[in-house]
DNA sequence: GTGATATTTGCAAATTTGTCGCAATTAGTT
DNA sequence: AACTAATTGCGACAAATTTGCAAATATCAC
């Protein structure tokens, strides 16, 4: 049964597979990646707004589903306005995003790779989680 | 002075530099990545919600200011729940998101750069965009 | 199964977010 | 200073997200 692995997790975490968990889930596998927006057009009348928003938290705070983005940030960019790299660390201890170092081998390679997959790439972004050198040091 | 360069761009496009501009623009310089939501109320009292609105949208028309990530979007990953890979493709012109195949070569050069700039990488999400196949025969 | 207990749901209300129109203010000309 | 065009702030609005709570559902011991 595919919802095995999925009632387990939830188990472990106290929580149970009810029928609004299964109609989310279902929505969501080997679909790409869906706004809150799509998942309650295509519940309408299955599942309550309020019960997907808190569903997509909990999945999210299990590990079963991923939340794309950090959400929507603005930076100036007078220094480098030409270059077209966006390359971000987040700090998940201090909630800080620094700036990574401008670096054309990387550049490259991602745009290589996307081309690779039948795309055309015109930008990008990265954004890299984890700890910042201070948040470590006293982490 | 450093309002020159900003006051040059945006007299080059028909527009002034005034009160509320600055403020939005000495609020994201040499600063991280911004909400809205900081700038507002950061600026409050100064500046009003729908100008700084406003303000960051020509801003970023202008090329002064890059806004980061596409929105929220949610996907599965009980397959890779463990890889830590989650790299996507957003077509501009149909807004799909897509799945861009794991490649570790790339990986590997995500966490060395990363780390080479003193940060404790635990994982990331790279977003690359342009144009997808079907959009790009079309247009 | 039945009943007690804890979790989860759906609904409604409240809050937040992002947009828009418009009159008052401000900047750029001349 | 006077005129014109751009810009602001305010209020109104629709959409998105969060929250409280009573009813419904799931879990567990028996």
């Amino acid at each position: 049964m595919k919802y095995d692995d999925l009632a387990a997790l939830l188990r472990k975490n106290g929580s149970s597979l009810t029928r609004p968990r299964k109609i989310v889930f279902d929505l969501l596998l080997n679909q790409e990646p869906q706004t809150i927006q799509v998942l309650v057009r295509r519940a309408a009348g299955q599942a309550d707004r309020a019960t997907i928003y808190r569903t997509v938290e909990l999945f999210e705070n299990l590990g079963i589903v991923h939340r794309l983005n950090i959400g929507w940030k603005y930076k100036i960019e007078l220094s480098d306005m030409f270059s077209g790299h966006h390359h971000h660390f987040y700090c998940t201890n201090c909630q800080k995003t620094y700036s990574l170092a401008p670096n054309s081998m990387l550049e490259t390679m991602i745009d290589s790779v996307t081309v690779k997959e039948g795309f055309s790439p015109r930008g990008h972004q990265l954004e890299v989680y984890g700890l910042c050198e201070s948040c470590r040091k006293v982490n």
